[in-house]
RNA sequence: GCGGGAGUAGCUCAGAUGGCUAGAGCAUCAGCCUUCCAAGCUGAGGGUCGCGGGUUCGAGCCCCGUCUCCCGCUCCA
């Protein structure tokens, strides 16, 4: 590993904001609504961010339905009211708040002692409190014509659900045994108080989520193997080991849903954050289903003749925080390029090719090799500018090749390969350029 | 919601005490140059100075309001 590389990291929140300004101005994230002056924590992925997004959950996917003893599912985000009392969602994500008028703390009123919020005093400072006010989590909506509280509906605050009250669907339809799990990937939204930090808190978010269901006794094995698996699925993605560890909730920190949880943490350069759950909700969920529903969510077990409501380990990432992980991570600035060390299978463009002037026959022999080099990889070609300046224009976008069609390519039908990381150049013949991109990107290491 | 900072071109900013068609660098585009690692030349496009009102002969600069962004406070993807 060089050292320029590891000196041009990231390091703190004015590198930071140098990757968000790159990420706007190349494409890859703009601030949602920004013709309107924008809109306070809402993001849209541009070209190469819808790109590196749709990698992204591609290989969570693959992850997942690589194996057969996992399905997918895409619920609907609108879900029957129910659903979300039956989760406590209702109940837990609304918390009456009061604010010190003097100390400026800020209080759960169900928290602090009934006498002082008569009084309407601050129990630290001893000041006035404001009134409470709710602060709801869900976003709420209205289905149907009339604004009637009837027909109130929320947008999902987790993906989870749509997993739980499908269990049984699923099950009879792909004809799984216990254990087995449900992925899937989608929206959630969540009215924070407090989003921020660029793409990590945001009220409408992606989860990439996978439930499995597993006998009740046998969840903490799964647990410890699927915090195993997920670990190690961020460092297939190039991830710095470094920079992710698995941090333990403790008791008083446990979701209402939870028996044990870790977090898959990364070092932020806002500080250590989460950036997956791995939650063992055991039965909590399916059984409320069952209470509120009337409907039995049980298991019947056909070896050992036995009925029980499996109990659940769930894991739950960011995708959009997997975006910002990648890119916070791949972010290099060195003495003269600035270049994104993104993993290659995950990088928007594979290649770029370039005829190393602007002349007829170095451009011509360049079409052809695009023409067959765009049938396997995301290929950029560009033309504008000295060779050096291309580079560093691909090297700012995380492109992990570039192909340069010279003057002895129209001679020996030879071109030179270029890496993103070291800048070491090749010289292959022009009919392996696929094969040699296939090879580097299947070997790359971070 | 509260405290602090800030809103002028895609980006980074300059615009003394209010005064001609609002500037620079970078970026972008076109052309030239260039036989492998940016910043050489010529030219072009791009801003109702966050928005609304007010004061004034005249406002990017002053006043009022409003919106938005960024940084800090029980948020867990």
């Amino acid at each position: 590993m060089d050292q320029q590389a590891e000196t041009g990291a990231i390091k703190n929140l004015e590198d930071m904001s140098e990757l968000v300004s790159l990420c706007k101005r190349r494409g890859y994230v703009f601030p949602s609504s920004e013709v309107y002056g924008g809109i306070n924590a809402c993001w849209d992925y541009g070209p190469l961010g819808v790109e590196l997004k749709r990698n992204v959950k591609e290989s969570w996917w693959r992850a997942m339905t690589d194996r057969t003893d996992i399905e997918g599912l895409d619920a609907a985000i609108m879900m029957h009211p129910k659903v979300w009392q039956a989760s406590g969602h209702v109940e837990g994500f609304t918390d009456p708040l009061v604010d010190c008028k003097k100390c400026k703390s800020r209080f759960r009123e169900d928290q602090i002692d009934a006498a002082l919020v008569a009084q309407k005093k601050c129990p630290s400072c001893g000041g006035e409190i404001t009134a409470p006010r709710q602060f709801n989590l869900m976003f709420k909506t209205f289905m149907g014509p009339l604004e009637d509280s009837a027909a109130v509906v929320y947008l999902r605050p987790e993906t989870a659900q749509g997993i739980y009250v499908n269990f049984q669907n699923v099950l009879q339809t792909s004809r799984q045994r216990i254990p087995f799990g449900i992925a899937q990937i989608g929206k959630a939204f969540r009215n924070e108080i407090t989003p921020g930090n660029f793409i990590f808190r945001t009220r409408e978010f992606e989860q990439m989520e996978m439930q499995y269901f597993v006998k009740p006794g046998a969840d903490e094995a799964s647990f410890e193997t699927w915090k195993e698996l997920r670990f190690q699925w961020h460092l297939s993605n190039g991830i710095r080991p470094e920079k992710l560890r698995l941090h333990q909730h403790a008791e008083g920190e446990l979701a209402h849903y939870a028996k044990a949880a870790f977090d898959i943490q990364y070092e932020f350069p806002f500080g250590w954050q989460e950036l997956e759950g791995i939650h063992n909700r055991t039965d909590f969920d399916l059984k409320r289903h069952e209470q509120f529903s009337g409907k039995k969510l049980e298991y019947f077990d056909e070896v050992g003749k036995e009925r029980y409501i499996p109990y659940v380990v769930e894991t739950s990432a960011g995708c959009d925080r997997t975006l910002l992980v990648l890119l916070v991570d791949a972010y290099r600035a060195g003495a003269d390029r600035v270049w994104l060390k993104l993993h290659p299978k995950l990088a928007p463009y594979k290649v770029g090719l370039f005829p190393l002037m602007k002349k007829p026959e170095l451009m011509e022999y360049t079409d052809r090799v695009f023409a067959d080099v765009r049938k396997q990889f995301r290929t950029f070609v560009d033309e504008a500018g000295s060779i050096g300046k291309r580079y560093r224009r691909q090297d700012e976008i995380g492109t992990p090749y570039g192909v340069t069609i010279d003057y002895d390519t129209l001679s020996n039908h030879t071109v030179t390969i270029r890496d993103r990381d070291t800048m070491a150049q090749e010289r292959i013949p022009a009919e392996k350029i696929c094969q040699v991109l296939q090879e580097r990107i299947e070997s790359w290491k971070p």
